[in-house]
DNA sequence: ACAACAATTTAAAGCGCTTTGGAGATTTGC
DNA sequence: GCAAATCTCCAAAGCGCTTTAAATTGTTGT
């Protein structure tokens, strides 16, 4: 069922049965409810190519994905993320479609989706701390949203993240005051901006007591849980182990978990932890009383927010970009404790 | 950028040029290499959007994911699925759409896929036992293909999926021939295919020795960490204890690992527990060795090959629907051992 | 040199929708 | 009662591409 049908049908013009069904005033109430009842009826629905190669707006939105050898994005927090912008999308009225692109062929993607005209706009992942993509999107000039940001940008552009500082050194503070010194940072990769932003704020907090962050302490990679369990392995052999962890993903706190209990010590007596914990739906943090101490940040909210963001901007051209900044809470749980009197 | 100012930069008409484009051979080869060195210097891409509209195939496939309250299907899996199909699409360039709609709307959203034609296929996911989906589809007439089958459908139609029955028959064999009698399974929601599949397969195993299933030991529920770790704590109380866990997924394992440890038992020693590991890019199975026993089947590449199905199903109309049954790999690890001698 | 044929190229229609510029019909004001 | 204003509705153009049908050019045999 086309709109030809649909109007030939009603005996109507296409032109009116378009007004009727778009709530366009030009076109009498008695009317417009015929249409509606009848183009419900057979169930009809505007063929969305054809609309979209009319008024120029493909309702849809593209997410680009990086395929790289690390399936850095392609973690966890993808899922919610995604789930919770779909949220929006869909009361919103858009799609969402995604591209995933090997790790090269990212510029390439970007440029074909502004030129293919299939998306209204772009959400960016897990920027980089200078992120090319963001200056390249700047110039195509196709609306855009970075889940996240980028350090070193020039020019403003529309975002959304998560006080990552603020986070860690809350938490690093935490620890501070239950009489940890050695506190190792279990973070994800440094060329990601969020990782440095941890960091920083990691850094911050024993600065401000005096304490000289120790390299052998500072760890970057991918956030698995393999990696939490290698990390603690590794470390615990130092001559002067840590007391505590600070993990930047709940899958990596699972090996961090893995390898303390291996270890035959118990964690929140022997060794603190804190992670940050994404929310995600699927690997709560326990179930009542959470297992770990955590800055908690819900991605899914966040895909959620960011992608209304992005809407507004798309249906706003114009207007300046719009960021948007989430704390993250503390919550304690039962995997932090006070240092243990090493002798 | 559009086809008319390329034509006439080119001093040419519209048709050769998108012949030339298009592989057409009305053009001469001479034409056809100055179009596309053109096209190529101005970096055009014909609009997507009409292109869909003219030739009528959207280069799109949807997948409508049910946003339950449960996130049945936003679970870890998800992002590998997805991954592994992308990386099929966007080869053979297809773009990738996803509908996240709420659980009721569902098979609106199968309607509206249909009618709005922005896509030329759909991906059904996490199937039920009886799938009314898949009659829909069946009747809207819209190329689709199953991850997962459904038991009780009529009717042939396309689907991928994994031997669960054969894989967790060989699972609950290989715990047999360890000794165990007392087998506990951590299975998915019942109401979905795979889980039922599982189950029956485990049954069929202790059937064979005339073993009878105690229903004390069959769980079923959503596959999270806590529900693992909960299950294993509670069927510790029990008289009878089990010796040993088969678990639907790496996450549940991940509880159930967590619940023995906390116990103060080995697994593998104590208890011994299989799960079924789909092979997940941040959640693998240790690293050099295994650290479960597992029925290993890679879902991302479950998802490319579900794609591929289905990109040749959209190709190839009036073809036979396809299917492709994968075994799971019973890969042995750490987590398994001779069932221990209870007085 | 000219018909016959093949090789290139083009004009124009059409995909299904929105939207501009009017046209008829109806109401209003005096 | 009639011009002006207001409601409704419609024909047709246009979005950017593909594709059909036809025109143009080039090649060949005699």
């Amino acid at each position: 069922m086309n709109l030809k049908q649909l109007s030939t049908l009603l005996g109507l013009s296409q032109t009116t049965v378009s007004r009727a069904l778009n709530g366009y005033p030009e076109v009498s109430e008695a009317t417009r409810q015929r249409v509606m009842q009848v183009a419900d009826q057979h169930n009809y629905r505007p063929n969305t190519r054809a609309k979209a190669l009319a008024t120029g707006r493909a309702m849809a939105i593209g997410h680009v994905i990086p395929l790289s050898t690390q399936h850095e994005m392609m973690n966890p927090i993808f899922g919610d993320f995604i789930a919770g912008a779909g949220e929006s999308y869909s009361t919103a009225g858009y799609d969402m479609v995604l591209s995933l692109v090997a790790d090269e062929d990212q510029s390439r993607a970007y440029h074909d989706m502004a030129a293919k005209r299939n998306v209204d706009g772009i959400v960016l992942h897990a920027p980089k701390m200078q992120d090319a993509r963001i200056t390249l999107l700047q110039q195509i000039g196709l609306p855009f949203a970075v889940h996240g940001r980028a350090t070193d940008i020039a020019g403003p552009y529309s975002w959304l993240d998560v006080n990552n500082t603020s986070a860690f050194q809350r938490a690093t503070d935490f620890l501070l005051d239950l009489g940890h010194r050695r506190i190792c940072l279990v973070n994800g990769q440094e060329s990601m901006d969020f990782a440095f932003r941890r960091r920083r704020g990691y850094e911050a907090a024993l600065q401000a007591r005096d304490i000289a962050p120790d390299p052998a302490l500072l760890f970057a990679g991918e956030m698995t849980e393999v990696y939490g369990y290698d990390t603690v392995r590794r470390t615990q052999l130092l001559e002067q182990p840590p007391t505590a962890y600070l993990v930047s993903s709940i899958i990596a706190a699972f090996g961090v978990r893995r390898a303390i209990e291996e270890a035959g010590l118990t964690m929140g007596r022997d060794i603190s932890v804190i992670t940050h914990d994404d929310d995600l739906s699927y690997l709560r943090n326990g179930a009542d009383v959470p297992v770990f101490t955590a800055t908690r940040s819900s991605v899914r909210h966040a895909g959620s927010r960011l992608a209304k963001l992005l809407i507004s901007q798309i249906e706003n051209p114009g207007a300046p970009p719009l960021t948007e900044l989430l704390e993250a809470e503390l919550t304690v749980g039962r995997s932090t404790g006070p240092a243990p009197n090493r002798i």
